[in-house]
DNA sequence: TAGGTGTATTAAGTGATATAATACACTCAT
DNA sequence: ATGAGTGTATTATATCACTTAATACACCTA
């Protein structure tokens, strides 16, 4: 019973992204979504990549961008668990999201739509709260 | 007194995307802030790139990719010119912002923010109307 | 000691992007 | 008709990010 996190990280690429890319994003969202807990301890670079055949290096590109995120702690000889520290997994949560809110206002300011008729278009889709 | 378009597309260029792709977005954002009138002419393929200091092909690419979207249309030997037609070009930006809209929700929903969560934040940059 | 960790290095291949140099077909003013 | 200015096509080359591959090393733990 070791593959709990497996599961979790068993999903499917693609190649319009860097693959690098797609694996950080993924565990960033797991994390944030509360999918993947604190202090879980994370698929090995070498085990990862057997899953997601890939190449260890690529994995490895993903989790060193994850630690520069602060999200993952690496432990030499251990292994890369995900941060306890839930303030840590908040930050960067919001700074991701401001990031995206500020691009996706710049995108739509730059097609001539302001902040109210953003508004609008997104309340259109929401329906309710969830 | 040719140069009225010239001044409105003699911006900066940057490394962080591909070339043709600034273009591109450059005159599609133009376009739809009526920066940039209806049936206006283009500069020549030749022009815009003596005047971006960048290669006549990278021009010519943004170029196709303007008349793909149906915001331009090109007539041989005479140059390219934005569509008068006003339809067209309200239907290109609605299905850009659109796409802007999906992607950013999907985005802000992996990191598990609601759409609630997100007018929520929308709002705080707003202000007013403008 | 043995096997599993993260990490570093070197080499090679691929594809998108960009440049360069030419050439061709078309249109328009002369 | 001619010539200059259009868009377009082709071929070659260069660069860079990404990816893979094959090793090797340092560290931890049982």
């Amino acid at each position: 019973m070791k593959e709990e996190l497996g599961g979790k990280l068993q999903f499917e690429l693609d190649l319009s992204q860097p693959l690098y890319e797609q694996v950080w994003n993924h565990v960033r969202s797991s994390v944030a979504k509360g999918v993947i807990g604190l202090g879980e301890k994370m698929p090995s670079v070498r085990e990862l990549a057997q899953m997601l055949q890939i190449n260890p290096n690529t994995v490895m590109r993903a989790y060193q961008e994850l630690e520069r995120d602060g999200l993952t702690e690496t432990r030499r000889g251990q292994g890369t668990f995900i941060t306890s520290d839930p303030i840590k997994v908040a930050t960067v949560r919001e700074s991701l999201a401001q990031a995206a809110v500020e691009e996706f206002l710049a995108r739509m300011d730059g097609l001539g739509f302001t902040v109210r008729d953003v508004m609008q278009m997104i309340r259109s889709k929401g329906g309710n709260g969830e």
